[in-house]
DNA sequence: TCTGCGATCTTGACACTGTCAATTTAACTC
DNA sequence: GAGTTAAATTGACAGTGTCAAGATCGCAGA
């Protein structure tokens, strides 16, 4: 009995297309991407170990990806997206009137990432090749730092303008953490951003709510 | 006329070795990678490609690096030696009663070295394997973080204790550092650690100088 | 001086990588 | 249903890390 030939459903959006066999081969790269990054570390991306997860030829890649760089943009845009979710959940937890419960509760989302992701992390912002002109990659880590800058906003401009503010807190979370996944110490437990955003705000210079 | 046999002056002291035809070659092929590096990132360190630097086989560089990671730990080490003394530069040029100036003038070395050696700067902080058990390593980072704790010194203990300004101020040189490189737009002149500096700790809670 | 001998380097091979070219296959349009 | 295009395959190439075997140098002991 020969294979029911999909009958051409054509239900599917008509922007989309199921080329070959397979679903969705770009994103089950991706996938597969991500994978490989968290299990074995940022140096085991490969285009024919992806392709070899997705269950397709070496060569076929090619077809998404011009190459190994960007597919690795690719990937970083898709952790793009978990870091910012991650940091929004956090969001979500807490009283959204406390403008200061909100910025430790984005430092929180942003750590837990970093150590639960390091590999990803390190990719992301471990210096590697990346392409700010593609879309897809610009997008995704534009909600992230969408998410810096809108805790930021309830701060009061400082010397440095409202710029600055978010340099600062940027800078102390990202070097923190930076430092902490560099020491291969495992005791990333005594991590604690209240801690950190207490000794460089002491109190949280906060704009007059009117 | 055969070649002068080299006499053995034997003037050099004895715990070096002169093997082969090669002068030195670890240090030779550190060197080569270091280049390497600078020239065409970090991605570019490769064991065949040191070895054709100083020109000797593709299979030399293993009796002095077990793998390429161990060989990108050596120049990770060599990198520290530079990175340290850069600091160690600035710091020289600063009043030597003024803990903020020499604060602030490591700082600058910091940052300096960072800017004008990127592609070291990440194969130093950006993720890679690192072997922290290296005796080499070990001493070449120790003279970095050894900079930061001198410095540090003289400020008055916090709510974090003192090993809590060092991680602050390293997360916010670092932090800020990490970001001014990952968004690769070229004006870096902007960044004066002063200005940062003073954002952290508008007037530095020095020790009394008892 | 000669003879080992051990450290150092070379040659050759292997599996793996990214990338290209040519080919086959699938899916869609007319 | 035929033809066209996008997608995936196969095959090849240069380059990579790493291992094994051999060659070569420099030095210590006779």
């Amino acid at each position: 009995m020969p294979p029911i030939k999909s009958v051409s459903l054509s239900k599917t959006p008509a922007s989309k297309k199921r080329p070959h066999h397979h679903g969705d081969l770009r994103v089950a790269l991706i996938d597969a991407g991500v994978e490989l990054v968290n299990e074995h570390g940022a140096d085991a991306l490969s285009i024919r170990k992806v392709a070899a997860k997705a269950g397709v030829s070496h060569a076929a890649p090619a077809h998404h990806f011009a190459s190994l760089a960007n597919l690795r943009t690719a990937v970083i845009a898709r952790a793009h997206l978990q870091f910012a979710s991650q940091m929004r959940e956090q969001i979500k937890l807490a009283n959204k009137d406390d403008p200061r419960a909100i910025i430790l509760a984005a430092l929180k989302g942003y750590m837990d990432f970093a150590f639960e992701n390091p590999s990803l992390f390190h990719l992301m912002f471990g210096g590697f090749e990346k392409f700010d002109d593609d879309e897809e990659f610009t997008r995704a880590s534009d909600l992230s730092y969408g998410v810096l800058s809108e805790i930021c906003a309830p701060l009061l401009p400082g010397k440095a303008g409202e710029e600055g503010n978010q340099i600062l807190v940027w800078s102390i979370i990202h070097g923190y953490v930076g430092i902490m996944l560099n020491r291969n110490s495992d005791q990333y437990e005594d991590a604690d951003p209240a801690v950190l955003l207490e000794l460089i705000f002491p109190d949280l210079p906060l704009r007059d709510p009117a």
